[in-house]
Formats: structure tokens, C-alpha cells, sequence
DNA sequence: GTGGTCTAGACCACG
DNA sequence: GTGGTCTAGACCACC
């Protein structure tokens, strides 16, 4: 099974930190268990069809955060020290998200309604994209 | 009275664009009415310990936007609102806004139930303070 | 080949904004196509002789008003064409360039009548220089 | 009689400039006379409800250039040496604002038809605006 | 006094 | 290699 990793290109976050997310994520929901190996960087990299300097980057600051661990010659693994958001930070985090679409609802005169919609068209937008992904990842390796 | 500006220079945020926000936040709310006048390049960059060419550059943004305009030789103040974007831009604003709160949901695991939910909770919070200010204005000039 | 750019030094008229209407003229008129890369920021400073700051600004300015896109590592492009402005900020920088031409005119004693014969003959101008360029485009890709 | 200046402050062109080029063009086509006197800074300023620094600084340029000369005590006079635009020149001039102009309208897709609409317009406001001026200046001093 | 422009040069982010 | 950000400091334009 793929690891769904989906990544925005047109995103404000950059490409590396939104790998850098979804891997912590993974990790911090049992996703990735302690021990296992990632990917290579160049299989991840061929996956999401993106430049392998930037899986490399996300890759070398989940090491330097202790997520990760490289073990020499074999690949990148799952380290015991992992951590998680705190539900404190994932509320903290979420709310700034939200207040930041209203606020450009805002100025822009959008009701609440409107705004309400617009979320749900880009959470369908976004739903089809990552599930089409995974089809064509199906097919490559079925 | 100051504004209450704050920036955070370890943010990924550039701090320009962290000025930008929070002054587009302070008109959304009525914090800052149209006609204001805002700190002088020079204050606000003193204020914050930055360099000047950095609140020149949100303002610059601002006045871009049609949020903020600037009389010669007097300062930078609060334009009066009118719609700058197409209706075809302005949708691409929100949606845009509204994916990077789904990419966070996703990446905290939120469904569109709960995403939907914390949507609420924003607009009610910036709702009551509006309207709290608009109270306030009120008992001002009755 | 070199687009053939040139600033005057000394005009009233800042650098990044004669670099900025230098560019959009050329996308005007076909001098530039969708999706054809720009010069390097360092290159076109280098070859005006002026600082990257500058050229920058220009290209900065152009991709907020959705002329140009700059793409992460690999430079700045122009891009697809698309309404930015409402109709009602059309029209507002529409009238601002005729009127900057009436208090030409109004200047140099010119009637209306002179004022639109001229307004006519510079149409018919840049209409043959872009027909021409359209004639040169299909010659090579018929 | 008044001189029939007029300046228009949201222009591009620096009032300074504009009160600059109308005193140039008013001796070159002989409504101002070598000789004769022209208005103080202060009374200009009144008369133009813009600071007396800027008119100055017009008049200052203008002597610089020897169109004016300043006697001691006495005021601001006409000088010998004035200076005109050549032919050439106005054409010249009046041709680049009519492009600048079609080049907007390129950009927003505009015809030939609307964009002479559109100066037909912003002429008959302009002269609206400076016979309403003359009219008021009337009324101060019939 | 105000903001606007430009330079020089450093450092970072991204691919 | 690309562009993006920030600083320091100069000078100018305008009122």
C-alpha cells in the first residue's frame, strides 16, 4: 500500500515541509510504525514526481528533529524518539487556518454561507485529487 | 493608541507579509476605519525594531490591493472600499484559502464534519468582535 | 536573442516601473508568449546595468498582476492571460491613461479632434506591429 | 482674467511639474508675455488650494531654466530668454501618451472603439472640471 | 516632516 | 542555479 502522501505544488507551504508533515503525522498516528523503513528518496521522489533534493531535505530535518534515523547503507527508518502534536496545537493550529479564510471572506464581502461552500468544493477538489492519485498509483504496482 | 502589531521573526511568514495580514485583519474588523491614518513608515518600523524598507513594502502591498492609500508628502491611510478584483480572481483568492484549511485539516487528520465545525467557530468569533466594535462606535457618535 | 530592454537613467520615471511597461508591452504585442521564460533576475540586471533589486521589483509587480508567474528554482515566466481586475477597476486605469493623454494634449494646446487622430494613428501602429508579428509566428509553425 | 491653470492631484505627473509645463507652454503661445508679472506663490496657491512650497518649487525650476526671473522685492516676472517646445517635440511627446494609452487597452482587451469612448469621456470631465474652476474664480473676483 | 526609489550585499528557500 | 527576503543606508520628491 502507497502512504497517500499527497503534496500541493501550488501551495504556500513549501513542497519539503508538507512531506515533513505528513510523515510526522503518519508516525504520530501509528501510520508508520517505530522501526520501519520510508521509502528511498528517489522512489518518493518518482512517486509524487517532484525534484529528489526536496524528499531529501524533508527527509534530513525529520532526522535532525529525532523522527527519523538514517542507518547507513540501508536507508532512512523510523525512530524511537518520535512525537506528535499536542490536541492543544492541533486546535491552535486548525482555528489560525480557519480565521484566515474568514478574514479573507471578509474583505472580500463572502457570507458565511458562501464561504461554507467554497470549503466544501475545495474538500471535494481535494478529496478527488488524492484519491485519483492512488488509482494511478494502483496501476503501477497492483 | 498603538495597534497592537506584533511580528514574529522566526515565523516562515515572511514579516512583511505578517504586517500585511495583520493590518488587512485590522480594516476586516473595523479596527481600523476608512480615512484612518497609519503609524508613519518610520514609527511602525521603529515600534517593531525592523527596517523601514519592510513596513514601506506591506504598505506597498496594501495600497496595491486597494486596502490602503497614500497622499503625498502626509502619510498612508485607510481607502475607502471598493472591489478591485474580478469576480473570477476573487474566487480563486478564497478557494485558495480555503484549500490551505483543508491541506491543514487532512494533515491533522479533521474530517470536513469537524473542519466545517472550527469554519463556524472562526466566523462567530469574528463576528462578535465586530459587532462588539461597531457597539463601541456607536455609544462614541449616537 | 535580447529582448531588446533599455532604461533611461535619468527620466522621472522610476527603473522597475520602465522595466515593468517595457514587459507588458512586449506581452502586449506578442514580443513575448504565454509561457516563454524571462531573463534571470541577475542576467537582465547585469545587462541594464542596474541593481537585481530592481529588476526584482519589476517582475514582482508584473506577477501580481497576473502577467508573469514566477515558478519556485527556475525562474519567472509569463503567464496564462486572465482577468485580474473587476470591471470597475478596468475602467478606472483605463480612464487614467486617457486622462493623462487629455492633460498632455490640454498642455500642447491640442484639440480633441488632433488628440483622437493621434489616439487612431497610434492604434493602427501597434495593430500592424502585432499583425506583423503574427504573420512571422505562423510562417514558422504553419 | 485668471491664467486658467489647472492642476489634477491623483495624476502621475507631480503637481510642481504640472504647474511647471502649463507656465512654459502659457509663454510659449504668448498668453504670458515677455516681462509681465506673474501671480505670487501665495495668491497661485490660494487659487490652486495646494501648498505654497509647491508652487515655489515650480516657479524656482522655471527660473532655473530662465523661462522666469525673480526681481528682488518685486515678484516673479517672464524673461527674455524663454524657451519653447519644438514641433517635433509636442509630437513626439503627445504620440508616446497616445501609446501608453493603446497599450492598456491592449491589455484589457479593449477595441479601438471603446478606448476612443473612453477618451472622449475623461476630455469632456477635464473640461467640466476646468470650467467649473473658472466659473468659482469668477465669483471671487468679478 | 512624509513616502518612494535605488543600491549593495547578505542570507534563505527551493529544485 | 533560480527567486525571495531583509538590512543598512543614501538620496529624492512632495507638502
Amino acid at each position: 500500500m502507497s502512504l497517500g502522501f499527497f503534496i500541493a505544488p501550488a501551495s504556500d507551504v513549501p513542497i519539503f515541509r508538507q512531506i515533513q508533515q505528513q510523515i510526522q503525522q503518519a508516525v504520530a498516528v501509528g501510520k508508520l510504525r517505530v522501526g520501519e523503513q520510508l521509502p528511498t528518496v528517489r522512489t518518493l521522489a518518482e512517486e509524487l514526481v517532484i525534484n529528489p533534493n526536496t524528499v531529501a531535505r524533508a527527509y534530513q530535518e525529520l532526522i535532525r528533529d529525532g523522527v527519523l534515523e538514517s542507518r547507513a547503507g540501508r536507508g532512512v527508518f523510523v525512530s524511537e524518539r518520535r512525537q506528535v502534536f499536542s490536541d492543544a496545537e492541533r486546535a491552535r493550529r486548525l482555528r489560525h487556518s480557519a480565521l484566515q479564510l474568514c478574514h479573507e471572506a471578509l474583505l472580500f464581502d463572502a457570507g458565511l454561507t458562501e464561504t461554507r461552500r467554497i470549503l466544501e468544493e475545495a474538500w471535494s477538489e481535494l478529496q478527488g485529487e488524492i484519491s485519483r492519485r492512488e488509482t494511478s498509483a494502483e496501476k503501477k504496482q497492483p
